[in-house]
DNA sequence: CTGAAAGCGCTAACAA
DNA sequence: TTGTTAGCGCTTTCAG
């Protein structure tokens, strides 16, 4: 018999029950008797039995699936931040042994919202409108690294501002005053705020801004390569900067490099993300690193929270990042 | 009304139809009058009508969900090969309009294969008996990146024999007698038949395989560092290395640094994968290419084929690597 | 071109 | 503790 099609029918006439017991078996086996439970669990066996996962939810069990919906853009699968999020939130599904559905949109919206209990939203790039219309199918819903201050949703963020801020100020308190920032791609919420962070800093250490020393680069080692080579060119360079990713840094590294300048010696460099690709040649960057790994996990809890409806009050999360000490900040 | 709950119910009644003609709306609209159809369609607009994914699929429709298994292991999100092997089976199936639902199993297998109408099985590292329990299940299957002539299944894997032969023969032929090898995890059949490559490219040229060249370092960047560090402490040094992946050839890039080793001048180097991450402060890394964008719409055409029942015959196809010349042969 | 009605395989009352 | 049975929301004959 094609072991695709046994159904509950053929385990309970193997086993000589009902399919209602079949079905206990399935769902909840303790509250059938021992001797049951061993001819069904033997019927399953020889059948090579496995449910129908559509006819379960369709007959109104459950599916314990979320979601995992995340925007596409180039470069997603070389991106960390991206990978990490997956990551996270498939280890904490793990532990709670639920499914995960990934869905990766690019430009047109294919998630099916009935394959899933509820989702979590990683709004990596702006993307409001999708998430909007998530919000009107009523999908119990968590944003994960972006504050939505304005909808009745629940999220899940880092503090980005903190972490701009503790950056320069900890460049500032290593008696640096010629701090440059690297932006991220100033049309996202994080890179905004750590631009903000960087701003503040400045503004509590009495340093005054300079704008030659602030560049977007968009999160590209491309554009940042460009952005150092401007501010290298002009006379008066700073001592430091502070990248606002890892992989920016990295490229801060490599310019230093070429160009002889003597790092952390003659310029300090801090990072963002803590990435373990950004290794170079056994340097250690100095970095602020995120808590993704808990961010993931917090999410995951409170979207459990929201489809058991076991707490269903709209709770608004912010992380705290942390610096990380190493190499490329001189100390002394 | 709650969108969740609209049914097809819902909009026959809205549109004044029978839930025959909205299913037919949903599968296949030009059977229908353009009146009705206008009609149907202004009525799931109204109410936000979505279809039960589990009610279509329960009730014969297809889901057109291909599975993706991949075997979850340390490393696996930053590793180079899967995430392209990823890439490529979701840039394929979207331009057939197919669901990717992807499955990294750990320790416990927990696919729930009714949910997809094939499966592609990614065996990148050993995983011969989930192989067997997924055929005993009678699901279209298709192994890509692994040779299994043994059962009966349908493959596309790369021929890492040629692509060691030919990154040796290629050192070779520019004049070198001196070839080391970083082997990967030789108990991975690619690491091993990339080894056998090797070994027949030095055969060919008359050019004896030294045992003390060839490190297995699992490819694994420590112990592609411990190898270099024991090959060249003895006195015969090699003059050219073929390490089985770009990240141990990396390794091999920043110990030539460190030890003043010129590269091309004094050691060539030539990876394997061609990973765009492997790039070393400008330098560009010679290397052997898997078509794994290849691999990966193949293997969607085949499972197409055999889900369709178009064509079931099984198809065991190999695909050729590429060299791509760099920067790190020497080529005097 | 359209409607009525019979399932798809399972869960969950309700009864026994 | 177990069996009977009514759906879950949809697709698909089969008539008309």
């Amino acid at each position: 018999m094609n072991p695709r099609k046994v159904t509950i029918i053929d385990v309970a006439r193997e086993a000589g029950v009902s399919i209602a017991s079949v079905s206990r078996f399935l769902n909840n086996p303790s509250i059938l008797r021992k001797s049951s439970r061993e001819r069904i669990q033997e019927a399953v066996k020889k059948l090579n039995y496995r449910p129908l996962i559509h006819a379960q939810r369709l007959a109104g069990g459950k599916l314990d699936t979320f979601g995992l919906i995340i925007p596409g853009y180039e470069g997603i699968f070389y991106s960390f931040y991206a990978l990490e999020i997956i990551r996270g939130v498939s280890l904490a599904l793990e532990r709670k042994n639920i499914d995960l559905h990934i869905n990766i949109f690019w430009d047109k919206d294919n998630f099916k919202a009935s394959l899933v209990d509820g989702v979590i939203f990683a709004d990596i790039i702006n993307n409001r409108n999708q998430l909007l219309r998530l919000l009107r199918q009523k999908i119990p819903t968590v944003v994960i690294n972006r504050k939505v201050e304005d909808l009745d949703v629940s999220f899940v963020a880092v503090d980005n501002f903190k972490g701009g801020y503790e950056a320069t100020n900890f460049l500032a308190k290593h008696g640096h005053r010629k701090i440059a920032h690297l932006c991220g791609d100033l049309s996202v919420q994080c890179a905004k705020e750590r631009l903000d962070g960087y701003r503040e800093a400045l503004k509590n250490n009495n340093i005054p801004i300079k704008e030659q020393y602030i560049k977007a680069a968009g999160f590209s080692r491309v554009l940042a390569r460009e952005a150092l080579k401007e501010m290298f060119s002009s006379s008066n360079t700073p001592t430091a900067i502070f990248a606002a990713s890892d992989e920016m840094a990295q490229e801060v590294l490599g310019f230093a490099r070429e160009k002889g300048i003597d790092v952390p010696q003659d310029l300090s460099v801090i990072g963002f993300d803590d990435n373990p690709h950004c290794v170079h040649d056994g340097f250690s960057l100095t970095t602020v690193r995120q808590p993704l790994g808990k961010m993931a996990y917090t999410a995951v809890d409170i979207l459990k929270d929201l489809v058991d409806e076991k707490n269903t009050s709209i709770r608004k999360i912010i992380l705290a990042p942390e610096i990380i000490i190493r190499d490329t900040v001189n100390l002394a």
